[in-house]
DNA sequence: TGAAATTTGACAGATATTTCACAAAAGACT
DNA sequence: AGTCTTTTGTGAAATATCTGTCAAATTTCA
């Protein structure tokens, strides 16, 4: 067997579509479709059945020759290799427009992702509830984070503002940040992992790709 | 000279890439920086060289040798290249809490994406008005967008909503859709250019990657 | 039960993407 | 002006990713 290091590296490309084929495996789960096979997968995401095996074999055989694969028993596979069986204790750091509409998603949670926390600098926001959460003094938060087991801080900040805070984070024990501000945060400690989110630039490419320009 | 059909097809991670030079350059030029190497903007942003030189060689040789490229000029360029130089016309549809979020967010315009409009059915936010522009109901969207020379829609509403809503978008003749609805798109009309936004995957490929799992 | 159909997992071949390496052009310096 | 240094643009090599194919396992159907 192969150690934690030598372990078979998962290229990015896979990850990031792994969380596609969980969403798709909800729905049939929805429908009550019980199985499901590479073949009619591929058709209903426009991708080839090829990759779905390829991707799913990086993790193990899911599936059985002549039957294809239990979608229960896949989407419980996924969920287990995303990480998604776990709860994971969330903080917001800016409540402003992002971060609240973040605050008030509620599908979050279905996936194990609670939000615990609101910050912001803004007195006049601070106290504020935002469902049922009291935005807090960003004077608090290193308490918070120290004691409250915070897993994952969200930055909807001003980017200026963000390479300090996630620094404070890192230090304080966070394990993943989900970063909104537009700049590209790199830490020193490198055990915390990154998500970035860049909206504008999702927005540029749109525009790129959009022929016949205005 | 190739014809446009012919043009050699610039790859899609070369696209995602460009918005990133984008802001890197707008950095740049904020701070007065007139010139720079691909070796030096390599060091800044984390990628190769040669991968910044290859990239930008897709659209033509915008450096000298022994100089490098000169920050303003580039700017430019790719500004042009990801359409930036145009103003588009945009509409909101789902007035909810992401809606209203991205409606507020003003450096959008600064690329050239202005708000024109928000739709809802909801009648209690009907007329509620958000950074000067009044929630419509969503009857007046067909007019609106026929009259107006809307180019892009930004999807936030429920995901069952979306499709019906995105193939009108298509026929009264939008050219791109911004969906943040937790579904993929599939429009018959091929010309509108649909890009996906799906920020619960983006979540859970960051938890994925949390290392020593909580 | 047995033959036909289905479908996976694996691997090899095909594409795509990234990196390397260097000639040639231009700048910098004396 | 001439030499040295920098740095691009480019083609080729190295990687990475995706797709096609097929034996083997299993199901389906008669
Ligand atoms: N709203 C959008 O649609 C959108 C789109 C793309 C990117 N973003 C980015 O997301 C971030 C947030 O955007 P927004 O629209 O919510 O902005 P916002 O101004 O509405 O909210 C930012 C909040 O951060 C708070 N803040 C400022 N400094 C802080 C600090 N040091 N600690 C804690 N809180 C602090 C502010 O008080 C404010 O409430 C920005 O970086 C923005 O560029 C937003
Ligand atoms: N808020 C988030 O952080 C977040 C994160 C990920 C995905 N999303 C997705 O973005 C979309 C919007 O999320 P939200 O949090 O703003 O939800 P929301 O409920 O706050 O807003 C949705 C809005 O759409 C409106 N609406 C419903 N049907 C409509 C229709 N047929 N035409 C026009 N408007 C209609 C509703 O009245 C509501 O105002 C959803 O699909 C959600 O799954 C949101």
């Amino acid at each position: 067997m192969l150690s934690k290091d030598e372990e078979k590296k998962i290229s990015s490309a896979v990850i990031k579509r792994l969380p596609r084929y969980y969403r798709y495996l909800g729905e049939l789960l929805e429908n009550d479709i019980e199985r499901i096979s590479s073949k009619e997968l591929s058709v209903r995401m426009d991708v080839t059945a090829s990759q779905i095996r390829q991707d799913l074999n990086n993790f193990g055989g899911f599936g059985q020759q002549g039957y294809g694969y239990n979608v229960e028993y896949l989407y419980n596979e996924i969920s287990k290799i995303l990480g998604l069986e776990k709860t994971y204790n969330i903080i917001i750091v800016g409540a402003g427009n992002l971060g609240q509409a973040l605050a008030n998603y509620i599908d979050f949670e279905k996936s194990g992702f609670v939000v615990k926390g609101l910050f912001d600098v803004n007195p006049k926001i601070v106290g504020i509830s935002v469902r049922g959460l009291e935005i807090q003094d960003i004077d608090n938060m290193e308490m918070y984070v120290k004691n409250k087991h915070i897993d994952i801080a969200v930055l909807t900040l001003p980017k200026q503002k963000a390479p300090k805070i996630a620094n404070d984070l890192a230090e304080w024990g966070i394990k993943g940040i989900w970063n909104f501000a537009p700049t590209d945060l790199q830490l020193k400690d490198k055990s915390v992992t990154i998500e970035n989110v860049h909206l504008s630039e999702s927005l540029m490419t749109l525009s790129y790709r959009i022929k016949d320009r205005v």
